[in-house]
DNA sequence: TAAATAATCTAACACTGTTAAGCAAAGGTA
DNA sequence: TACCTTTGCTTAACAGTGTTAGATTATTTA
């Protein structure tokens, strides 16, 4: 009965190589490139296949969304671990959200819906709130105890949020700012909400 | 030779009715929505003729970027006249802007492609910089002239920008804060940043 | 070896943006 | 009035998209 695993682990390394060629043909051409056929050609298969895979182009979408978000959550976990201060923690947080989303900038483009038009964020699964539930409970963590409200917390974690995915936003549709003023309206404005908390 | 004068406003008539199908149809089905066809059936004609008007799906596209970017200038100078303040004005201007983006979702999703593929901001026109010129201008003013770097300028500039931006894009991609903290949000960090112009 | 099951492909449907060819009505000219 | 040319518009088509049904081939089971 050995070789139904095997068989199972080729279904899957199938279904691995469907998301590998998407995010390459992505990497390659942009995500409105991405067909159904194209994927199918570059895992030299025919288009139907895909479906004994994925439900449809969306179902693909939405398991490289949930990896990305995974990702993500794995990099924020580095990020603590390397600081023992809290409001270190969260800059160091907020600063791997800000070197994943160029790192992985189609991953992201796919999580946050920058120049891309698919998936409109449906189901909300666990791995996806996660990355959110890090920052939240760190910034939870920053603010001194008698200011610490639900709605206070929710307003700094959306205040430092839209800063930096504005940012990212604005660096990903044109490029214009520079590299070093993209730090500096970062560590300003970040540092700026951080020292508001305590 | 009147006559002609009338064809030539018949001929901007059909124009301006593509646009405004345009429109139409992404508000009641969204971007993902909108092809030639479905535009032709609602000004009564068939595709073909779209392409006598535009050059593409995307010149569309373009255009009512371009009357987007028309109308928030419009407002912003509006939200200016009616203070004498320059800190109040830019406030109020980041106000307009805001107010803009959810009373024209559309507009502002082609506008600065959130959740939208096409048209890669290729032609920087003067209606489009407009707006932000106006914002630059302003934050120029409430700098202190010993700090009225060009550097200094776009970094308050972008943090503004992002701040607002991020905001109104996390609004629109999915919907989970309350209208009095986006308020908040949006008095806390804009306010702050403004304060630290002076 | 024969039957049953799984894996894969071909063909098709309805849709997309876009272009070329053709028809029909209007305009100008002799 | 007759012809010609231009304009306005349509039909038909091409190549592409996501997706499904049916047929075909290969593999496993009895």
């Amino acid at each position: 009965m050995a070789s139904k695993d095997r068989i199972l682990r080729l279904k899957d390394d199938t279904r691995n190589n469907i998301l590998a060629a998407s995010i390459d043909i992505v990497k390659e051409e942009g995500w409105q490139a991405l067909s159904m056929r194209k994927i199918a050609d570059k895992i030299e298969y025919t288009a139907p296949i895909i479906y004994e895979y994925f439900a449809n182009k969306d179902a693909i979408l939405n398991e490289l969304t949930r990896q990305g978000y995974v990702k993500l959550g794995n990099l924020m976990q580095q990020a603590i671990s390397e600081h023992s201060d809290p409001a270190q923690q969260l800059e160091a947080m907020w600063l791997a959200y800000w070197n994943f989303a160029f790192a992985e900038k189609e991953l992201y483009q796919v999580m946050y819906g920058v120049e891309v038009n698919c998936c409109a964020m449906q189901n909300m699964c666990p791995d996806i709130q996660k990355p959110m539930n890090m920052l939240w409970d760190k910034i939870e963590e920053i603010i001194p105890a008698d200011k610490r409200t639900e709605e206070y917390v929710d307003t700094k974690y959306y205040t430092c949020w839209s800063v930096v995915h504005g940012l990212i936003s604005i660096n990903m549709t044109r490029k214009l700012t520079s590299d070093e003023m993209n730090k500096q309206v970062l560590k300003d404005a970040i540092g700026g909400i951080i020292a508001s908390m305590k």
